[in-house]
DNA sequence: TCGTACGGTGTATATTGTACAGAGTACGAT
DNA sequence: ATCGTACTCTGTACAATATACACCGTACGA
């Protein structure tokens, strides 16, 4: 009996790094891992996250559904891998300027891809696997809390909260424009639609602080949820917290 | 022929508050909606929500899988129905002490609870349907917020604020203890397992703050990631960050 | 008393990820 | 130069998902 050939099965970081094995034997490949994630990251944007299925990125490639199990070992590796190509491909700016505009910098930076990729937000876990996107991404990050007095720590501990923070904005934003198009009501609508029923059994007596809150709250945005509203408040105050830990 | 009978379709929010019109027509219902859900609040908190399939939940009732759409439109509705239940039964101690330590107790309420049902805190979306127990939580919430010389939209806008940063340091706790657990490797292992690789990636030339930064802080939690030391660290800047505002 | 609205259910369908086996290809050892 | 074998690519197959639809029986309301 020959050894049981034990195939080496490509670990994600491994695929992350693009540190395979290479081992020349049979037919040449047709595709590069590259391409197949390019792909999936053109049709995640154009048709969302839950569009990329096997069998349609294969269609889109030209190859059959089973062919894209040699790129990538399944589709959970998938995602992190085209999570990990969108980091990379972050357009850099300098980092210059107080520390407030630094911090602001990285932030619409994050805001924007994610609001560039809506399924990003809702796929990026607060701590992805090592890629090299998400290594570089945070080496550039970490530059604009470099200088101010933090220990190592605390820039670490900074930096992730200020990106949970956005991603979070960035997720509340997407769900809510999705919620709108999967209704198929505008907010006028919706409200005919729902308005009788949440008056009748929204009393006053009952919820007299939520009812006067939201109301307000629902005047001032001309919707129930004002998205980047939330996010001009959230980083103001995101600033604001860290201006204790930085300025103290 | 007859007027089309056109089923009414029971609305989510109409399910919410339990307004169905009831017509005594036909057998009686050997159920309730909540039996329901709270069959599938047990079943999510012992396997996960992924193990609350149509199938599965008939199956713990003793009833056949279609039974359950007598009850609940779709799978998405139960989720609703099933966050609000929740949320309505949550402990709500007396709002008391200095704004901070009222705030305080509001995020670790929240933080509690979605640790006890992880499933929640992905499922949870930022502004769920308003159903009695969200309105009931937040009537609650809004007490911590009063008298403390905010507009009713900074009131909103700060609670939206503290309850989105503990939803998601919450859900990134939840994330790191599937991961550790689907992956079947304490944090020794996997370092045993991929620290070579990384060691030979990580070129501490191309990223010298990333290498030194997630070194140190690699160290002082003994994890990649230390849910409760980011939980910690964020309501702190969060407060302070709230504070810029009420104290201002 | 009887029509009909409704509860409960069996069957069926479309869609998903992916396991498995087979066919052809080209490198590397002999 | 030859040939085994590792590897690419693919067709078929399977288990699981939500849920549409038709049907059967029940019990209220006219």
């Amino acid at each position: 009996m020959t050894a049981a050939t034990e195939t080496p099965k490509p670990n994600l970081l491994e695929l992350l790094w693009r540190a395979a094995p290479e081992s020349g034997r049979g037919p040449r490949k047709k595709l590069t891992v590259d391409e197949v994630v390019a792909a999936a990251i053109r049709l995640a944007d154009a048709e969302g996250l839950e569009a990329v299925t096997v069998r349609r990125l294969a269609q889109e490639l030209g190859k059959a559904p089973m062919t894209l199990y040699t790129y990538v070992p399944g589709k959970s590796e998938l995602v992190a891998l085209m999570l990990d190509a969108l980091f990379a491909g972050m357009e850099r700016a300098p980092i210059a300027g107080s520390w407030r505009e630094r911090l602001t910098a990285v932030a619409q930076e994050n805001y924007a891809l994610y609001r560039a990729h809506p399924w990003a937000s809702a796929a990026a876990p607060s701590r992805p696997p090592l890629g090299p996107g998400q290594c570089a991404k945070y080496e550039h990050e970490l530059q604009a809390l470099e200088g101010l007095g933090l220990s190592d720590v605390e820039m670490d501990d900074a930096l992730a909260y200020l990106l949970a923070f956005v991603r979070t904005a960035a997720q509340d934003a997407a769900q809510a424009d999705a919620e709108r198009a999967a209704s198929g009501m505008d907010d006028q609508e919706w409200w005919e639609a729902n308005g009788p029923l949440l008056a009748k059994v929204l009393d006053p007596a009952r919820f007299p602080a939520a009812v006067r809150v939201g109301q307000a709250a629902g005047e001032v945005h001309d919707a129930a949820y004002n998205a980047e509203h939330a996010f001009e408040f959230g980083l103001a105050r995101t600033l604001d917290g860290l201006a204790a830990l930085i300025e103290r």
